[in-house]
RNA sequence: GGGGAGAUUCCAGAGUGGCUAAAUGGGGCAGACUGUAAAUCUGUUGGGCGACCUUCGGAGGUUCGAAUCCUCCUCUCCCCA
């Protein structure tokens, strides 16, 4: 993996840049569209190269490792050949579950034994399973194995998590640097920085991640129930400490505001579940603001669901159309929603990366922010 | 023609003397959603939007008090001829 930056903005922290992997190219800023389970819910592989245009996805490691197993995974020849997607992939580690799976796991030093929540059965993940288990998947990019401490942590809790995750962080290392891709296509490792809101905590841990010279680095603990300020707040602090010339990753996040101040702050990568859930809740972005389509103002407005947009789906289906498939509880209506959010997410960074180029994304950023922002 | 059951707030459907503006579900309306246990979850749904007023087929009656009891009327459904 190889990062390039291209521009720097000269008002701002962003930079526009491009990622070389053995599966293409990512051009930074980028949004990458999270197919947990091996799937862009709602969205076929197909819309997600050619309408979309994503350039990398995200996969799961707890997920995949429960359903449907390593075994299959690797009969498959990994989860690209499984899946179809022949772009990059990232997997997340199973460090988020640690999180949002927190009634069911016990964190120990040595690692996290879990329950699963498909069927209950009980699983140790420790740092070197975890990268057995991504290299067993065959993501292009693989996360570390992290502990995401909730919102609101005390800072005893929040240091003494950071340090295990910065001890599980030198035994992925460790055991990536001694086992090899499984399909032939080189695979990096991400570490991930933590802190919750503890601007010391989050120096600490930028600090000690910036010296191991990974090939990516990441901000995790964010956008978790935060304050969205705070969020910034860390963002900066752990950019300005991360490697320039390395791609930062800015995990779960997030609204196309918070993308675009991530951006500013120094950000190239993002992911967020929120244009694909929201969307298949009834809630599309656009470049003019956020519509709920289940609303009984677009009833009788026939107009496309985005004259802007040059999305097929956009400019065929109107927004009363796609109302009534909200109301009729018809599965085309999440689809159609997730493709629109998908592609705007997408349009969006673009943008951003066309503006950054031209040396005017600031200027750019503060316009379109108080528009994308806003209800309509 | 004979016998029986029933009419409840947008719909379906509980409720059978006061705790009932009335369960529950649906529908409607609105909100939430940030490394996905999510095609999910939450709120609200007679009016005035205060301690107030009008509701449970219609009219009358019993009672301190009725959607709930009585009388008549209207309509619906089922069974037997």
């Amino acid at each position: 993996m190889k990062f390039t930056i291209q521009n720097n903005d000269p008002k701002s922290n962003a930079r526009a840049g491009f990622i070389e992997t053995d599966h293409g190219n990512i051009e930074t800023p980028i949004f990458m569209p999270v197919g947990t389970i091996g799937s862009v819910k709602a969205v076929h592989i197909n819309d997600l190269k050619d309408a979309v245009k994503a350039q990398i996805i995200l996969g799961n490691t707890y997920h995949l490792y429960l359903r449907p197993g390593l075994d299959v995974l690797e009969g498959a020849g990994g989860l690209h050949k499984f899946n179809g997607w022949d772009r990059p992939i990232l997997t997340d580690s199973g460090g988020f579950q640690v999180f949002s799976l927190a009634h069911r796991r016990k964190i120990t030093n040595e690692g996290v034994t879990f329950q699963s929540h498909i069927d209950g059965s009980r699983h140790l993940f420790t740092p070197e399973r975890v990268m057995d288990i991504e290299r067993s998947i065959g993501a292009d990019i693989m996360m570390a194995f992290d502990e995401c401490p909730p919102y609101p942590c005390e800072k005893d809790y929040a240091r003494n998590s950071m340090n295990i995750t910065h001890g599980w962080l030198d035994r992925c290392i460790s055991h990536f640097n001694k086992t090899e891709p499984k399909y032939g296509h080189s695979q990096a490792l991400f570490p991930i920085v933590q802190g919750s809101v503890y601007t010391d905590l989050r120096k600490e841990s930028a600090e000690y991640i910036a010296k191991l010279g990974c090939e990516g680095n990441a901000i995790g603990g964010v956008s978790v129930g935060e304050p969205i300020d705070l969020m910034y707040e860390m963002t900066e602090i752990v950019c300005n400490i991360l490697p320039k010339d390395k791609p930062r990753y800015l995990m779960g996040v997030g609204t196309p505001a918070n993308i675009l101040e991530g951006i500013s702050m120094g950000v190239d990568m993002f992911d967020c579940v929120m244009p694909t859930r929201n969307g298949r809740n009834g809630m599309i972005f656009t470049r003019n603001g956020m519509m709920n389509m289940k609303n009984e103002k677009w009833k009788h407005d026939f107009s496309p669901i985005d004259s802007e947009s040059d999305l097929y789906s956009d400019l065929q289906y109107s927004k009363a159309y796609l109302r009534h498939l909200f109301s009729a509880n018809e599965i085309l209506g999440p689809m159609i929603a997730s493709l629109h959010n998908l592609h705007f997410y997408l349009w969006l960074v673009k943008e951003a990366r066309k503006h950054i180029i031209a040396n005017d994304f600031a200027t750019w950023k503060a316009q379109i922010l108080p528009i994308v922002s806003q209800k309509l």
